[in-house]
DNA sequence: TTAAATGCAAAGTATTTGCATGCGA
DNA sequence: TCGCATGCAAATACTTTGCATTTAA
C-alpha cells in the first residue's frame, strides 16, 4: 500500500515533470484519493471533497483521476456495478479482491505465491506486467451460509442486475 | 471451454426450468454467442446476427445476454475500454487474460497452479468461488520490444484514455 | 387465450468534451 | 503575460426501460 503522503508527493513530482500546474483542486482531490485508499469511485471522491470545498466540479475529479492513472499512481477497476473504481497503485502490484455477488462486499487479500505464479506465467508468455487484477467472485462467509439455508434462491442474479445496487 | 451445443442446450434447459419462452431470436443469439466464444460485446454479437437476421434488435441481444448471465452460462468482463464483454462460463472456471495496454491484444492463458492457489485463498477466507477473473495488464511481446526501442514514450497512457480505442 | 418476448423510441447514467473564464508560474 | 486548469452545460456512448405489438405455450 502507498503511504498517503508519498502518493501526494509523487503526484506533485509528476506534475512538475510534465510541466503541469499544481492547483488547490488537484491537491484536495489527490489527498482525498490517497486518504480514502480503496475502491473509490469518482462520485464518492467528489462528495467527500464537496463537504470542505463546495466549489469543485465532478469533471475536475474525473480529470485528476485520469492524470493519476497516467502518472501510474492509480489503477482503474471494474467490479461490474457500472462504476469505475480507483485504487492507489500498490508498490508490489499485488492487490486482489474477493467480491461477494450477493451482498456486494469487497475483501482484499494478498498472496505471495499467487504473485510469484503470475510472474512466472507472464514470463513464459513474454509479457511485461504493469498491473495485476485478480478478482474472485462468489459468496462471502455469511452469504454462503445464508444461501445454504435457503437453497432455492439463485445467488447468481444478485449482481450485475441493475446499476449501483451493490455499492458499499 | 464449453462446447457450443451443450451451451445452447443448457440455455434451453434454463428457459424451460424458469418457465420462459424459447424464441427464434434467443436461439440465434445464444448460438452466435457460443460460436463466437470469447470476449464478445453485445454490439459485436448484434452485427454478426444481423447479417442473417436483419430484423433483430440490439435490445434483445442485451436482454438475452442478461439471461445467459442469470443462467450462469456467461461471465461479464470489463477490460477497461468501455464495453462489457461476455465469455461462455468455462466448466473449470479458470479463464485468465493478458491484456496489452499498448495494442489492446487480449491473450488467454490457463495455469493449473494458479487455479489451485485461488482455491486455497478462497478456502482460507471462507469464500465460495463462482467466478475467477485474473487479468494481467502490461505489454505483449511485440509492444514490449517496440517500447524498449523507444523508451521515452509512456505505455501507461495507451489504454483507458478514450472509449473503444483498443477494440480488436 | 394469455403471459411473455420483441422492437422501437426514449430515458438513464457514467464519463468526456467545448468553451469562456480563472489562475498558477 | 501566457497557457494550462476549471466549471458549467452539452455531448457521448453503452445500457436499460416503457409501451404497443407479436408470438410461444
Amino acid at each position: 500500500m502507498i503511504a498517503p503522503d508519498s502518493g501526494v508527493q509523487g503526484f506533485a513530482d509528476y506534475l512538475a515533470r510534465a510541466g503541469l500546474k499544481s492547483t488547490r483542486q488537484r491537491e484536495r482531490i489527490v489527498r482525498a484519493f490517497f486518504a480514502a485508499g480503496r475502491h473509490t469511485s469518482a462520485e464518492e471522491l467528489y462528495h467527500q471533497i464537496r463537504v470542505q470545498e463546495p466549489c469543485i466540479g465532478l469533471v475536475t475529479v474525473y480529470r485528476t483521476l485520469k492524470l493519476l492513472r497516467q502518472a501510474g499512481l492509480a489503477t482503474e477497476r471494474a467490479f461490474g456495478d457500472g462504476y469505475a473504481r480507483f485504487d492507489p497503485t500498490p508498490a508490489d502490484l499485488t492487490h486482489h479482491h474477493l467480491i461477494c455477488t450477493r451482498c456486494g462486499m469487497v475483501q482484499e487479500f494478498q498472496d505471495k505465491d499467487l504473485r510469484v505464479l503470475g510472474r512466472k506465467v507472464a514470463r513464459s508468455l513474454r509479457f511485461t506486467i504493469t498491473e495485476h487484477k485478480l478478482e474472485l467472485y462468489g459468496l462471502c462467509r455469511d452469504c454462503g451460509r445464508a444461501e445454504r439455508d435457503r437453497p432455492q434462491s439463485n445467488s447468481r442474479t444478485a449482481r450485475f442486475g441493475s446499476r449501483g445496487e451493490a455499492r458499499p
